[in-house]
Formats: structure tokens, C-alpha cells, sequence
DNA sequence: TTGAAAGCGCTAACAA
DNA sequence: TTGTTAGCGCTTTCAA
């Protein structure tokens, strides 16, 4: 094959021998002008970066990687779902992986079972990827996998073992537990918790904040209802919670599934918030328009995934320093409609009031 | 450097001159099997699987694209935005990619101008991607950039030339002609339409859609109000078309603009579908759930994502064969409560009545 | 059906 | 500050 005549009928590609020759200089000065190296000549650089430019020379990765061993990429393990949450994450990702110079690979696990992540972590290595993000994993049972590169959980604990492993987490526990509080504080005997998927971690956190906020308090923990993070999934979880007139407050794991439990609520005739009090969990902007609008927390995607990149590339780049430290992210509680005492205290007040 | 010894204090990685060797063939024997390529005899092949496999062999994907000039991979330009649309468009390629055997390269364009778009084409042509999507670009002006491989738009017409173009669409023209329809079918006398950003080809489509099917049935054109794709945006239109009494149906160009429109029309007084419908579009199952119940048009991203790939990877790997035929994709809409005949009709059935 | 030799375009180590 | 040399691990000739 001619060199560079791989597509088309075009002139060959530019090689950097050929921006080297232009420039009067060996290919090793433009390589280290190309790396922005140390030890180049004002002079040489500004006559190699203009043989670049007229020759519209585009370096090659793939030979970069080959001969440096390093691929300045990040593969990221994503599950297959459009949803607010997973899409903003990725969007955070994205945006953060870029600003620290290295190129995504994206595999998604539509169902985002052990050996999907496998299968993706594998052949993300097979890119040559520098480091791994596995994002809010689901995980049942350990996942045992050869993994050489240092790997980022995002909101999970490792799934698997792996030399050099970080975490960064969105502060779910702690959201949910902000969540359930805002609830207790308002006035109700207990809260409801409307979980997603137990095999996903992302339920796992929420469900130990909102224990967590129950128990802080002496609250009676009732029952766990569990959807799949669906509006639908909420609205089937509604018509179940409904019948049980003790129910006064209800937080769902996700905003989509409080959504549907509201209007399952309000079909069967409880109204929101006043006989019931209903907290998501994400921060979807738009839940503020609808009625009533939505109580919610706010997930720090942007924080969690920039830390994460930060932490990731750190084990990339200085294998052996420590790890930066790291902070927790802010608990925002955003209070909007859907959210109000429960019906005992109302009434006492409309008493005292009369 | 040792061979291997990048990462920690491992042992080397293994190559494909230790699993022939292991599997007592040559290398390009080896080659042979992990290609798939013809003239191995069943007998070498296993032993190369084997060897490969108690060797825990990864293939390295840097090498063979240096060696064969292909990558098997596609770089994909997406906006920096978590929306609903754009995520499932994400999503569909993703799959889509990884079902031709593909692996997936992404770059955000956060602004979506221009110079991002060229900028990030650049980055992926560098990275040696096999082919690129341009997913639902927004683009002011030619943008020119030298492209020697096959080149998606998905939603948009061509926005700078390339040796091979393909496109695919989601059929947004249609959708929003489908949408206006209903309203007209209803009995509205005109539908005013919330656009999208006018910068995005997206709009584009939708207000030519609205603006056929408005020609078609000889209805006035109502002046064009223009959101961000985001419910504040739809909110701000809403309070402004709510001053106007002679509004009686509106096609948002988003569902989430339709729930800002939605809430501002109540707050103002005016009743949705009663004295005005509201029909958004991307469709969305969430906004089921809120009342009215959104009235809107599907948008078949995982239609558009699978014949768009579909087309891509048939230019990257026939380049000169011409390209298969496509198929329109199907137009969905879903009536659900935020939708009503106008005013006038309503009032005049009722006298009927009575 | 198989193998030997020659690169792909770049960077690393060393020498100048 | 610069250049020379020798690979990186794979695929591609082309010959056996």
C-alpha cells in the first residue's frame, strides 16, 4: 500500500519525515516540538510548526502509541441508558477528560451486568486505553479481571481488583439522607423510600442515607418499594403506595420515578403535597414546571466527574505519588411544591388558627 | 523500556511472538486466526486460540493501525448537552458503532460553533478514526476542513465538504409537520411554534415542518418565537404568548420547552388543552406523567443512529460501491391529554347540547 | 496452507 | 541544542 493513499484517490498523507525535510531539521526535533519537549531553538520550533502548518500535517496516534507506549486516551464504561443522570455524568466526563489532554473511548453495558463490564473493560484495554472509568456500576458478586491501568469508580465502591483504583462518588448517601431528613424535619412520622434497582450500587447509597436519616432520628423504617428508575416504574410503585393511607412521605431515588408516583398519588385521590409529600433525587431542571413542582436533591455530576478525571489522571501520570486529597461534594437540597407537613400538623395548626 | 513494563512491576505483556511461539507457528499465522482471515487449518487455529488464551494475549490495537492504516473506529462529534435528545442519540451510536464491530471515539463541542466543530473533527481525524458522525450540529457559515475519510451527519444537511458524505435523519420535518396537523386537525385556526435556537440545523427542520403543513391548509403564519431548548426558556415564551388571547395552540420544538409553556400559561390563567394546546416533541415517556399529560412527536433516534452507522460503515469499508438505499423513518405521534379543540369549537358543541 | 522479511510513523536512548 | 539509531507490535507483501 502506498504510504497515506489508504482512502481516496488523494495526495499521501504528510508524515512527519516529510515536515522534518521542509523544516531543515531531523524528525526528532519535530517531535519534540510537536510534545512541546524542552531543549528546541526558538528558531526550529517557528520553522517546524509552519512546515506543519503548510504541509497540513496531522500527527499520527496510533504510531505515537506504539512507540511511547502511551495513548493519552481514557476509555469510559458507561451503561446504555439516555437518562438525565448517566447523560450528565457522561457529559462531565467528557468535558473533564478533554481539559486534561487525553481522547474518550465510550463502551456502553446495556445491561450493565458483571460480565458486560468485563467485556467492556477488555476491550477497552484492547484500545490501549491509560485509564479506565467505570461508571455507576451495577454489580452483583466480585468481577475478577486483569486490569493494569489505574481504573476510577464513579459512585461505587471497586466491582474488581485492579493495582491502582479510585473513587469519586457524587455524595448519594448523603443526598438521600439530606433528603430524607428535609422530609422528618417538616414534620412526618416516617418516610417511604421509593428505591431503584437493588442490584445497582446507585440504590444501594440511597437506600443507606435514607436508613441512616430514619435511624438519626428513631424514625419506624417501613418497607422498601423498588422501581427500575422509570416514570412508569413510579407510577406502578404509586398506585401500591396509595392504598395505604399511612403513607404521608415518600423519597424516590430518582426524579423520573417520583414523577409518575405523584400521578399515581393523585389519581387515586391523596393529593401532593398536602396528604403526601414527595422528594426526588437528581436535580432535573425541568421538574420545575410541572405541578406541583418537584422537591428535589441536586446530583453534583460536574463536581464528582471532574475530581474523578483528576484523581484518575493523577494515578496515570505520577504512578507512585499519593493521591491528592480529596473533598466531599455539596449537598444542595432544592425545596420547591411537592413537598409540606403532613396533614396531622396542618390540621392542628387550621385548629389553633380558628 | 522493557517491553510491557509501562504500568507497576508486571510481567511484560504478552505479544503475538509469544503466542506463536507457544502455539509452535509464525506469527503470521497468529495474525491469521486473530483476524478471521481464510487458508488456517482448524488444527492451527486452535492451538493458536489456546496459546492465546493461557497467555491472557491482548491484542494491541495501536500496532495493527499503524500496521494496516485501519483503526475500527469512529469518532463521533456530540454537543456537550445532557438533554433527552441528544443523549438517546448517543446512545443509538454507541450501539449501533459496537454492533459493526466499531469501537467508539467521542468529542463534546460544548458551544457547538463552528471552530468546535472543526476543532473536534480535527482531533478525531488525529486520533485515525476509520469514519466521523456529526451529530445534530448547529452551524452559521460553511465550515472548511480537509476530511479523507466518510463523514455522518445525522440530522443535519452536509456542513462542510467531504470526499464522502452520508446522511441520515430523524425525519424532524415530518415530525413537526405531524404535529402542526394534529393541532390543525383539531380545528385550531393557526398554531403559533416555540423554536429551538435558530443557529441549530434541529430548528430548522421543525420550523420548516410547521411552517408546510400551516401552507398546506392555507392557515395564517403566526410570528416564530425562539427558546434555548431548555424549560426556562419555554417558560419565558409561555409569559409572553400568554398576553395574547387569540393563542389557542402552540408546537413546542422540545418537551421540556412544552413544560415551561405549559406552566406559564397556567400561572397566567389560561387552562391547557382547554384554551390552548400544547403539543412538544422528542418524546420523552417521563412527561406522561405530569399534568396534562404531554401531547408529542417520537423522535426514532435509534432508528436514525442504526441507518446512519449503517451507511457510515458501508463508505468506510466499500468505498466505492454506491451507497444502499434508505428509508425514511416512521413518524410517531402520541396524543395524550395537553391537546383539545380551540375554544371556539368547544363552546359551540356545547350550545349544541344544550 | 504457511512462513520470512520488510515496513507502518513515531519516540527513546544515546551520542554529538 | 540537535541528530542518529533502533525499535514499538502488528500486518503486508511475496515466496515456499
Amino acid at each position: 500500500m502506498t504510504p497515506g493513499m489508504g482512502r481516496g484517490a488523494g495526495p499521501a498523507a504528510p508524515r512527519s519525515a516529510d515536515v522534518a525535510q521542509l523544516a531543515g531539521v531531523s524528525r526528532k526535533t519535530v517531535s519534540r516540538v510537536l510534545n512541546n519537549e524542552p531543549y528546541v531553538s526558538a528558531e526550529a520550533r517557528r520553522r517546524v510548526l509552519a512546515a506543519a502548518d503548510e504541509l497540513g500535517y496531522r500527527l499520527n496516534h496510533a504510531a505515537r502509541a506504539l512507540a511511547s507506549g502511551r495513548n493519552r486516551s481514557i476509555g469510559v464504561v458507561a451503561l446504555g441508558t439516555a437518562g438525565y443522570g448517566t447523560a450528565s455524568l457522561l457529559v462531565g466526563i467528557e468535558q473533564a477528560v478533554r481539559d486534561a489532554g487525553y481522547a474518550l473511548r465510550v463502551v456502553n453495558t446495556p445491561d450493565g451486568d458483571p460480565e458486560g463490564i468485563t467485556g467492556a473493560v477488555e476491550s477497552l484495554l484492547e484500545q490501549g486505553v491509560d485509564g479506565v472509568v467505570v461508571s455507576e456500576p451495577i454489580v452483583e458478586g466480585e468481577v475478577s479481571l486483569r486490569v493494569d491501568v489505574p481504573v476510577l469508580f464513579l459512585g461505587a465502591p471497586p466491582a474488581f481488583s485492579a493495582d491502582r483504583t479510585v473513587t469519586a462518588s457524587v455524595g448519594a448517601c448523603a443526598l438521600a439522607r439530606a433528603a430524607t431528613e428535609h422530609l422528618l424535619d417538616l414534620g412526618h412520622a416516617t418516610v417511604h423510600h421509593l428505591a431503584g434497582p437493588r442490584r445497582w450500587y446507585a440504590s444501594k447509597d440511597r437506600i443507606a442515607g435514607w436508613r441512616a436519616a430514619l435511624a438519626a432520628r428513631g424514625a419506624h423504617e417501613p418497607p422498601l418499594v423498588e422501581g427500575d428508575w422509570s416514570a412508569d416504574s413510579g407510577y406502578a410503585a404509586g398506585l401500591e403506595l396509595a392504598s395505604d393511607s399511612s403513607v404521608t412521605a415518600v423519597f424516590a431515588a430518582g426524579d423520573e420515578m417520583a414523577i409518575g408516583l405523584i400521578h399515581a398519588l393523585r389519581e387515586a385521590g391523596r393529593r401532593v403535597p398536602e396528604d403526601v409529600s414527595v422528594v426526588g433525587f437528581d436535580g432535573n431542571p425541568v421538574f420545575a414546571y410541572v405541578s406541583p413542582p418537584l422537591t428535589t436533591v441536586r446530583q453534583p455530576f460536574d463536581a464528582a466527574s471532574r475530581e474523578g478525571i483528576r484523581l484518575l489522571v493523577h494515578a496515570i501520570e505520577k504512578p507512585d505519588a499519593e493521591l491528592p486529597p480529596t473533598s466531599d461534594p455539596p449537598v444542595e437540597l432544592v425545596v420547591r411544591g411537592s413537598t409540606a407537613p403532613p396533614p396531622s400538623l396542618q390540621d392542628q395548626r387550621h385548629l389553633q388558627i380558628t
